[in-house]
DNA sequence: TAGGGTTTT
């Protein structure tokens, strides 16, 4: 096969006047072809439509002119046996023929490393697809440049943040993040590089993908050698097709084995409990076979490790093997989280993953016989009438359900035991988990939309419209931080805080940081602000770790307190050994320190000063926490009693979170995030001057805009402080 | 005086 001759590339697609789109294509575009569609650079074999076939393809690598490596027969062979292959005629035809196509198939169809490629063989002149993790986009990228014999980085790249392994004019197949494509537009709002352009996992419906969407709907009119391909799973729905203009829908089915799938007859009153049982019915009842199960968090994932290794020792006594057990979830250190895909130990014993909903998209754990699903996973919300996002413990979509059974048929038939009866799962799941955009606040989508020159965000085509409040709370919050004017129209300060990869009210801080004098400390906060939570603190060594945190204290500040810890974590030479004998995530610093990098390039690229008052300037923290205010100015509450605090206008009473370290009670604080968990709290907060609220020269502190009520007395006492303080008499 | 699912720019 490898050895047969190939034809060399006829003219056929200028000869019948078509190119790839079904539309008359000009011979001077077609002649701008980069130099691997040379005929001297030996294409494959032309099968007369357009489609090069490398199955007859010579034993030198079109695109290099290098003889191929014997890494490419071995994966050439893998590839032709992927259930996409076979498809991938039909693929091409149908992107030709349509403007957008829909495709639906599992992971393990060969979808995501095939397709683009298919497309770029089909004569696309600059593929790119989008992938929701970076991990995913740089593997796949990877593997792909490997299938096709290239230069990671030349032919095929990727593009995440902090990495770009790609050729302005050389790559011609780019796997990105949403995320990234996204920001790609914001120079070129019509994406106009690319004509063709594949959304992978659109079913996970991320916040970017959904914005995506919305786009190049807008895109397609105006481009019209433009063509799309969302991928996504197979859940059984047309919601894709029916969105993009009854696109046609390709399925292209997965080697999936069969899972069945177990109901209970009776609704499960302690899901923990049911867990339990389930995990030692499999063990004692059913053959061989690893076991996954989900549960919600961190704490839960923690215990029924402790309580199953518990089980495990007490089988041994009767004579049953062991259990492997492994928790898994995001904030595990990356060598645990490693664990679960190695064999179990002692060998023969049966592997228990205890996950979260990490395993059902972002981590595929192969060799799965068993997966307990108890219906539940922790889900954020947004209330855009108190403007919390919160974490919720509540019932999983079907959809999700499904995607939870397919773990346990990736390698061989499994079983899925679902802890809930067969009626719950068909009247009480929801069909579809609620997409991303419906629960958060807005303000970054409205700045990226009106960044990207959408002016009309009422009309704006949202697959799933997010409410009316929410939109309504974004531009109110927008406004205040003067990146809109009265118009909604995007104000020069907007402009720029569009470009910052970062939460509304941090840009703000950023951008106003040279004025207080101290945008190196505001730059590393920002980045700290940005990762999750530093302190690490074990349920069973948690006076421990507190008395460690005590090192980086600033008693009137939680921020200034977090620029100490990156200090430290720096002054340390990112020591992972000191991070953990100091209770910190080395994980996150990192990631800080990566944050910070960009951030403080991107100022200096903007012209704004990195300036500091010094490690030993006596204003220090005072400049960082009247900074933090002018960012958060919308976040300040005042005391009212004990620990509790009241919001200013919305006026709801807060306590401050336990992990404070602002012990004092000051009159008035700037906070970073309000949480609703056992209660209401306030986190990460500064103490901050009230006079300060005037001077920010904002309408929010406009005492005229208050009804008479608790914000609007503690304001009057704020203001007569100011003015007593003027008159030299407090 | 406590709990944070997952991901991205």
């Amino acid at each position: 096969m490898r050895s047969s001759r190939h034809e060399r590339r006829s003219g056929h697609e200028e000869a019948n006047g078509l190119s790839v789109s079904g539309e008359p294509r000009s011979t001077e575009q077609y002649s701008k072809r980069p130099p691997t569609r040379r005929p001297s650079a030996a294409p494959g074999n032309d099968t007369g439509d357009g489609y090069v076939d490398h199955e007859t393809a010579s034993d030198r690598n079109p695109y290099t002119g290098q003889p191929f490596s014997d890494l490419y027969y071995e994966l050439e062979e893998k590839r032709r046996a992927l259930p996409v292959y076979q498809a991938r005629q039909r693929i091409v035809d149908a992107v030709r023929r349509h403007r957008v196509v829909v495709l639906q198939g599992e992971t393990g169809s060969g979808k995501t490393t095939q397709v683009p490629r298919f497309l770029l063989e089909a004569g696309f002149q600059r593929v790119v697809c989008t992938q929701p993790r970076r991990i995913a986009a740089v593997s796949v990228a990877t593997r792909v440049a490997q299938e096709m014999d290239v230069c990671l980085g030349d032919l095929v790249g990727y593009t995440i943040r902090f990495e770009d392994v790609s050729h302005p004019k050389r790559t011609r197949l780019k796997y990105v993040t949403d995320g990234m494509l996204l920001r790609e537009a914001f120079q070129d709002h019509m994406l106009s590089r690319y004509d063709c352009i594949l959304l992978d996992e659109a079913h996970e419906r991320t916040l970017s993908t959904d914005v995506l969407m919305g786009l190049i709907k807008n895109i397609l009119p105006v481009r019209p050698a433009l063509h799309v391909v969302v991928m996504s799973a197979t859940l059984e729905r047309d919601h894709f097709t029916t969105y993009f203009n009854q696109a046609p829908l390709l399925d292209v089915s997965g080697r999936m084995y069969p899972v069945d799938i177990r109901y209970e007859k009776q609704p499960v009153m302690d899901y923990i409990r049911a867990v339990e049982e389930k995990v030692q019915y499999i063990h004692e009842q059913e053959p061989a076979g690893d076991i996954l199960l989900f549960l919600t968090g961190e704490e839960e994932i923690e215990d029924m490790c402790q309580r199953l290794r518990y089980y495990s020792r007490t089988v041994a006594k009767r004579g049953l093997g062991p259990l492997h057990v492994l928790p898994l979830y995001s904030a595990l250190p990356l060598s645990h989280q490693q664990r679960v895909f190695e064999p179990a130990n002692p060998p023969g014993a049966r592997k228990v993953v205890v996950a979260t909903n990490v395993a059902e998209t972002s981590l595929t754990i192969d060799g799965i016989s068993y997966v307990i699903d108890p219906g539940f996973a922790k889900s954020k919300i947004y209330n855009p009438s108190t403007r919390v996002e919160s974490l919720l413990v509540s019932p999983i979509s079907q959809d999700s359900a499904k995607q939870r059974a397919g773990r346990a048929g990736r390698t061989r038939a499994g079983v899925c035991y679902r802890l809930y009866t067969e009626d719950a799962f068909r009247t009480e799941l929801q069909e579809r988990s609620y997409p991303e955009i419906l629960r958060c606040n807005l303000c970054n989508v409205v700045l990226t939309l009106k960044k990207l020159g959408i002016d009309d965000l009422i009309h704006f085509d949202f697959m799933d419209p997010p409410a009316p409040d929410t939109m309504i709370r974004a531009l109110e919050t927008l406004f205040y931080l003067g990146a809109l004017d009265e118009n909604v129209a995007l104000t020069p300060l907007g402009t720029q805080m569009a470009e910052f990869p970062l939460d509304v009210q941090i840009t703000r801080m950023l951008v106003e940081s040279p004025r207080y004098r101290c945008s190196e400390e505001a730059v590393t906060l920002a980045a700290m602000l940005s990762v999750p939570n530093v302190f690490v603190r074990p349920r069973y060594r948690a006076d421990e770790a507190d008395a460690r945190k005590e090192r980086f204290v600033v008693s009137d500040s939680d921020h200034a307190t977090l620029v100490c810890v990156f200090e430290a974590f720096v002054k340390h030479d990112h020591d992972a050994r000191w991070c953990s004998e100091n209770f910190l995530n080395d994980r996150a610093l990192l990631h800080a320190v990566n944050i910070r990098r960009q951030l403080a390039s991107m100022l200096k690229q903007m012209g704004l000063p990195l300036c500091s008052p010094g490690i030993r300037a006596p204003d220090r923290w005072v400049r960082l926490r009247r900074c933090v205010l002018a960012g958060f100015l919308m976040q300040t509450a005042f005391w009212v009693r004990r620990r509790d605090y009241m919001t200013i206008r919305d006026e709801q009473v807060v306590g401050l979170h336990p992990s404070s370290v602002v012990r004092h009670r000051p009159a008035w604080v700037v906070f970073h995030e309000f949480v609703l968990t056992t209660g209401n709290y306030i986190r990460t907060v500064s103490q901050i001057e009230p006079e300060w609220l005037f001077e920010l020269s904002t309408k929010y502190y406009d005492l005229t805009e208050y009804k008479d009520g608790a914000s609007r007395r503690a304001l009057e006492l704020a203001a007569g402080l100011r003015k007593m303080r003027r008159h030299g008499t407090a």
